[in-house]
DNA sequence: TTAGAGTCTCCCTACAAGTGGAGAGTCAAC
DNA sequence: GTTGACTCTCCACTTGTAGGGAGACTCTAA
């Protein structure tokens, strides 16, 4: 028989130091509407929940897939409204494989260009007084 | 025999115009170094020389390759000094193709963990209380 | 001489995701 | 009861590249 222990509420320092995020973040987070605290303490204090920890965690595996705030907490309302969230983080998720493959390209186009550039960079250009630099001929 | 036509200083509006970048960006620039004026005009108006053109192209062309106006600004730099700077501008162009490619190597690895998490997602996963997305398992 | 266009400085705003600090209030342990 | 740690709000600042606007001043053409 297992005896639930009684809900415990942490202050914004003990979720700090269980999470390992700074405490500014937490409030942070919270004003954001991100990381809903429970209430509030007598004296004002910030009450979260240990339910808090795990939406920490949720929040840092999104940020570390690319996702900002803003889309995290898309993610996230689904959740509060008592849904699987997994589909819209599906499509986030899908959306973000989209910019990443966008910016790619990009950056591989550019690339090109610096190499192709260097390729033919003279290391001693004749100075050219109608450009600044002979190479870029600009 | 060609006569070299006398030289005209430019005021901010019809740099502007002639060079396609809005005035506010040119006080910018103007403010940070990047675009010395030749002097004010007695009423205090900036006054730019047709040089300015010339090294606006210049600025446009790097920014265009991926690099800061702090860049551009260490570019333009042994140039003010009346070196050619193409060998500065050299190092900044390989310094910008390896944070390209660092750059492309974490959006490559990002896009493998996107695609393996996406490649193995349950349309309609099992609800789980302890995790906010059993597809994530946080 | 006057009207209108151009320009000046100065300050605020934006984005994203926080960080830093001041000054005041709260809590828990001794 | 006191002390020291913790927390609160509020404000400013960061990076990079500008954009918007107010209110004052200047220049040019008719």
């Amino acid at each position: 028989m297992v005896i639930a222990s009684p809900p415990h509420s942490l202050k914004i320092g003990e979720l700090a130091a269980r999470s390992g995020l700074p405490v500014k973040t937490l409030r942070y987070y919270e004003e954001l509407g991100l990381l809903p605290a429970v209430g509030r303490s007598p004296g004002g204090y910030r009450l979260f929940s240990e339910e808090s920890l795990r939406r920490l965690a949720f929040i840092r595996r999104l940020k570390a897939l690319g996702l900002t705030l803003e889309e995290i907490q898309e993610c996230l309302a689904p959740h509060d409204a008592g849904l699987l969230p997994c589909h819209d983080i599906q499509l986030q998720l899908c959306r973000q494989i989209e910019r990443i493959d966008e910016r790619i390209e990009e950056l591989g186009l550019l690339r090109i260009e610096l190499q192709a550039l260097l390729g033919s960079w003279q290391s001693d250009p004749l100075k050219d007084d109608a450009v600044i630099c002979p190479n870029l001929q600009v």
